[in-house]
RNA sequence: GGCUCUCUAGCUCAAUGGUAGAGCAGUUGACUCUUAAUCAAUUGGUUUCGGGUUCGAGUCCCGAGGGAGCCA
């Protein structure tokens, strides 16, 4: 027995098991022990009064996150879903026994503490924890990352969000605005009367938009299926069955490139009203958008402006927004008021000019929304309803009346972004299977037949829009990337950091 | 998929081709109102991995892997 025990005091995950050890040995095992809180750290803070030291009493529990030990006694601050909250423990308070088992916390332990509220010196409210006040309920056998400049490794913020999410603050409160814009959303929608509906993620034709999709197997079926890349075909199928206003907030799959504003799997949302057109979902849109900053971005001066991120800009969304034709933005662009009836050959020299590169064998109106989306979507920050883009762009909407070469539709960029496309949706079988088939190019398994028999049992005229609730967080909460707004971004996988 | 940048202690970061360091965290001790608490001492490294050049490589070269940005 004469020998030293090795000297572990540099491996940290081996100090924690060896204290994890000795309580299980003392007959403490921190993954048994229970504590029931009375109130989240917010609520508890509000109970106190002023003046009032020491009226009330809380239980509150989180992860231990800040130590000050100053030799009998300690503030440290635990974490909880509603934040930070301080306690003190006193020595000769709680007692000597207890005391010493306190100073044997890591921090990152979960804890729970019951006590009396009290104002410190220095103004916060903190909790004096009683005697027997404090349990240790859960362990923690890692390290947390260090203190003052949290986690900034961007592989092991995603790849490890938790970490993320105990030690950034900035992280924390921007990801937790993310279901409470959802939330808004819903109850909006809901209290005009829209439906919330789920329709299949596994489908025979991905349609709706124009994306490669993901493969999958059912094996009872022996079949492969299709992700989806889009809510639109069957939210439409509902209108069909009499659901004259529907919606779904969900996940749509497009394998495809991961960018800062691209992930394989993304939110979106989409509305369909009948007895609506593009118009009406220019107001929708514009309402709920507006109803977002007021009531939960909330900016601090009381106005309606949030600071773009990429730009520095501020971004208005009070007030009426920007409409313009996709034609005169092109008109402008290009400064060629006949952009639209030039030759192939003059609008590709057109582009050139324009420092596009275009590929030849593009169609027209590829090479005219090239201008459009590396020319002019960047540099329209304010909100901007961009109305009546060429047919070719979309096969699901009316074309309009006094232009058949464009449609009733919008595309509302914000932020240089396109964040919500909307259209006068197309009812007319007959066009619609016209549209699909000249799309298809003879691919007929590329044709959601069902969908075409749906539509000819009468689909009610409809405006209907969508949302990319990614993007939409990216705009409202000042981020940068996708990532930042998705809580487990898509990475390669394998390459979490090995740990001992 | 292409180009550029990047990977060093648990975390955040240093280190002309010449002995791998600091702060926080950890460990030991002091301190009964702290706010990145303070003070003293102290442990800790296969420098992402595999090759190469060199008397000598964290540093230069080649390859692999992860990540970031731009492009497609």
């Amino acid at each position: 027995m004469s020998e030293t025990p090795p000297d572990i005091s540099h491996d940290q995950h081996a100090v924690r098991r060896q204290k994890l050890a000795e309580l299980r040995a003392t007959g403490h095992d921190p993954f048994r022990a229970s504590f029931t809180p009375t109130h989240f750290s917010g609520d508890a803070l509000k109970l106190h009064v002023d003046g009032q030291d020491n009226a009330v009493t809380v239980a509150v529990a989180g992860r231990l996150v800040t130590i000050r030990d100053m030799g009998k006694s300690q503030f440290v601050k635990i974490l909880d879903q509603h934040g930070q909250i301080q306690l003190y423990i006193k020595k000769d308070v709680v007692g000597e026994e207890a005391y010493a088992a306190f100073k044997k916390l890591d921090l990152g332990d979960f804890i729970g503490a019951r006590g009396t509220l009290f104002k410190t010196k220095t103004g916060e409210v903190t909790v004096r924890v009683e005697a027997n006040g404090v349990t240790l309920v859960t362990k923690a056998l890692r390290p947390l990352p260090e203190k003052w400049h949290g986690l900034a490794d961007p592989e092991q913020v995603y790849r490890q969000r938790y970490l993320d999410l105990i030690v950034n603050t900035e992280s924390r409160a921007r990801l937790m605005l993310r279901p409470k814009i959802v939330s808004h959303i819903r109850h909006l929608l809901e209290a005009r009367q829209f439906i919330e509906v789920e329709t299949p993620m596994l489908q025979n034709v991905a349609g709706g938009a124009a994306a490669r999709p993901f493969t999958t197997r059912h094996n009872a079926l022996g079949t492969d299926f299709l992700l989806r890349i889009s809510l639109e075909l069957y939210l439409k199928r509902m209108l069909v069955g009499g659901y004259d206003r529907v919606f779904e907030i969900g996940r749509n799959f497009r394998n495809e490139g991961i960018s800062r504003k691209h992930n394989p799997e993304f939110t979106m949302l989409e509305v369909y009203q009948a007895y609506s057109d593009y118009r009406g979902m220019m107001a929708l849109v514009r309402d709920l958008l507006q109803s977002l900053v007021r009531e939960v971005i909330r900016p601090a001066d009381g106005s309606l402006k949030i600071k773009h991120a990429a730009s520095g800009e501020d971004i208005e969304f009070g007030g009426a927004w920007r409409e313009v034709s996709y034609k005169e933005l092109i008109h402008a662009a290009t400064g060629d008021a006949d952009w639209f009836v030039r030759s192939k050959a003059e609008k590709i020299a057109g582009a050139e000019k324009l420092g596009l590169g275009v590929d030849p064998k593009w169609e027209e109106f590829e090479i005219t929304n090239e201008i459009f989306s590396k020319q002019i979507e960047p540099t329209l920050i304010q909100p901007t309803f961009v109305t009546h883009l060429p047919k070719e762009l979309c096969p699901l909407a009316k074309l309009t009346l006094e232009d058949p070469t464009t449609i009733d539709v919008f595309e509302l960029v914000i932020g240089g972004m396109e964040v919500a496309p909307a259209y006068s949706e197309q009812n007319d079988p007959d066009a619609q299977r016209a549209m699909f088939e000249a799309q298809a190019g003879g691919d007929q398994q590329s044709i959601d037949h069902d969908f075409l028999l749906a539509l000819e049992h009468g689909m009610p005229p409809a405006g209907g829009m969508g949302i990319g609730i990614d993007r939409l967080c990216i705009l409202l909460t000042g981020a940068e990337s996708i990532r930042d707004v998705i809580l487990f971004p898509q990475l390669r996988p394998g390459g979490a950091k090995a740990e001992g």
